[in-house]
RNA sequence: GGCGGCAUAGCCAAGUGGCUAAGGCAGCGGUCUGCAAAACCGUUAUUCACCGGUUCGAAUCCGGUUGCCGCCUCCA
């Protein structure tokens, strides 16, 4: 089986081809510099960080590109408002947007160009609309006039009739048709301008990426992606100005994730219910998002609430435990074995043989239009059949065993890393996620510390009744303990 | 008003023509444990919103009904 992808422009799955043998060009549509990234940006970035590192596992050489747009209208209320230049703002949220996205593991883009370093591709694409009769300028406005690009409404599948009936456009006077779109403004005094042949101006919302696509992955391309709220305008108009313009075919295959709501409602500024990415990440694991994210179809719509994330705080909890089972074992091994594969006996074998056939599990997952839901039931399958295997063998592994635990961490961790999971040390996220969840709760390292101290006394003196009322105590708290031959380790539920 | 999507166990969520309807969380029974926790084993949907139809065969295709949601305006 190969890899099928769902299109939007055809509204099916189809077999992915890349236009060149063994490259892939991406284009997603990054973001608007005018605030702190948001869960929703979470999940696109993270879901085209998948897509991305997945065909790069597949062997592809993909060049990812992600843009970022520093010149809107929201960035220049911004900076009014903040007593700076637009170049400020961007600044600011580029920092920021990029201390996010490391921050969840998303592999930076290949190149990630900025709008205001394309002006001048701009001004010569709009120069080609103009000879291919496509625009139109009223007072240094400058429109795209839809109706003379016959293929206008494909990527959303409406056509200028149906969008008409609409009664929500702009009554604007100087368009020819309501639908036309921006490519120039003019300035407003006190707005950032470019010269341009209209006169001082600046770009309208979709050019830039037309302009930038094009030139860093040529006029067709792959893969085009961005959230399912761009297929219109953004992309639509992308593709009236990028085709009008060229007379190619944009990008190959058009991909859409899904959106976001949070508590069951869209998350929007005016219900407040807007949460950032960096707010999330001090209550939860970054891996607990990612985990979250993928669980779902990248399609779908994801609900993020507490009892949702706190179960991905579960599932990403079994996962590190096996792991630092298996750093453990592994540990106090070396790490390495003299057994091989072919000498191994029967149950060894039998563990071994299961876990090869994961990489090729969740492959068949993933090229089902990167079905990650599926490839992480797979990883979880691999999870019980490795901690089976600890339970059953004795306390000083074999080498067998040894070799077994080793050659099955790699597998892991391999195709984690394709979804940007099991890169933390399992006791550092043990550490990290019981402070962070002290920290929620208001609890108390020093105090609960102290009442695991005083219990161990307890069971020292076999006072069973004692250790259970501190057990009992430290449980209505949330905390629970696990009692090795070594010490009480303990975990907040 | 136009366009589109979704409806699978208590919850989350795969599966989109045919083996026993993945997996996680929660629950229940067991093993282990002083008691627990974790882990493991077993168990939890004869059924996929509802009604028709196509088919040897449908959760999966078609038509209708109901409910929820998104886009059509800035939006990942």
């Amino acid at each position: 089986m190969s890899l099928r992808v769902y299109n939007t422009l055809t509204r099916q799955k189809e077999a992915f081809q890349s236009i060149e043998p063994g490259k892939i060009g991406i284009y997603a549509c990054g973001i608007t510099v005018y605030d702190l990234c948001h869960i929703g940006h979470a999940r696109s970035a993270i879901v085209f960080d998948v897509i991305n590192k997945y065909l790069q596992y597949l062997g592809f050489d993909v060049t990812f590109i992600k843009n970022f747009t520093d010149v809107d209208d929201k960035i220049i209320y911004r900076a009014h408002r903040e007593g700076c230049d637009i170049k400020g703002i961007a600044e600011k949220y580029i920092e920021a947007h990029n201390r996010d996205m490391d921050a969840l593991s998303v592999a930076r883009p290949t190149i990630a160009p900025r709008a205001t370093d394309n002006i001048e591709g701009m001004i010569r694409l709009i120069t080609t609309l103009f000879e291919k009769g496509l625009a139109y300028d009223v007072d240094g406005d400058v429109y795209y006039a839809v109706e003379k690009f016959k293929g206008y409404g494909k990527l959303s599948g409406r056509n200028l009739e149906d969008m008409l009936a609409g009664a929500r456009i702009d009554v604007n006077e100087k368009k020819r048709n309501p639908m036309d779109f921006a490519l120039w403004k003019t300035s407003k005094e006190g707005e950032p301008w470019w010269d341009s042949p209209w006169g001082k101006g600046r770009p309208g919302w979709h050019i830039e990426c037309s302009v930038m696509s094009q030139r860093y992955l040529g006029a067709t391309f792959d893969i085009h992606g961005g959230g399912e709220d761009l297929i219109f305008p953004h992309h639509e108009n992308e593709i009236a100005q990028s085709e009008g313009a060229t007379g190619k075919p944009l990008a190959r295959y058009w991909l859409h994730n899904g959106f976001v709501r949070v508590n069951s409602e869209k998350m929007s500024k005016s219900l407040g219910n807007f949460a950032a990415i960096r707010d999330m990440l001090l209550d939860y694991h970054p891996e607990v998002l990612r985990l979250f994210v993928l669980q779902s179809h990248y399609r779908s719509p994801v609900d993020f609430s507490e009892g949702s994330l706190r179960d991905a705080r579960m599932g990403m909890d079994r996962f590190y435990a096996t792991l630092k089972a298996l750093k453990d074992v592994l540990a106090g091994q070396g790490g390495t074995s003299d057994a091989r594969q072919g000498s191994l006996t029967e149950g060894h074998r039998q563990v071994l043989e299961k876990m090869m056939t994961l990489p090729e599990r969740f492959t068949e997952a993933m090229d089902d239009d990167f079905n990650t839901a599926r490839a992480i039931g797979q990883l979880y399958d691999a999870v019980r059949i490795l901690n089976s295997y600890l339970a059953e063998g004795p306390k000083e592994p074999s080498p067998e065993a040894v070799y077994v635990l080793g050659r099955s961490r790699e597998i892991l961790l391999r195709i984690g890393a394709v979804l940007g999971l099991f890169l933390d040390d399992p006791d550092r996220y043990f550490d990290a996620d019981r402070n962070r969840e002290v920290r929620k709760r208001g609890l108390n390292v020093e105090e609960i510390e102290g009442l695991v101290e005083a219990r161990r006394l307890a069971r020292a003196q076999k006072d069973w009744k004692r250790a259970d009322e501190i057990r009992q105590a430290l449980a209505e708290k949330k905390v629970s303990l696990k009692d090795t031959s070594a010490r009480t380790v303990w975990k907040i539920e």
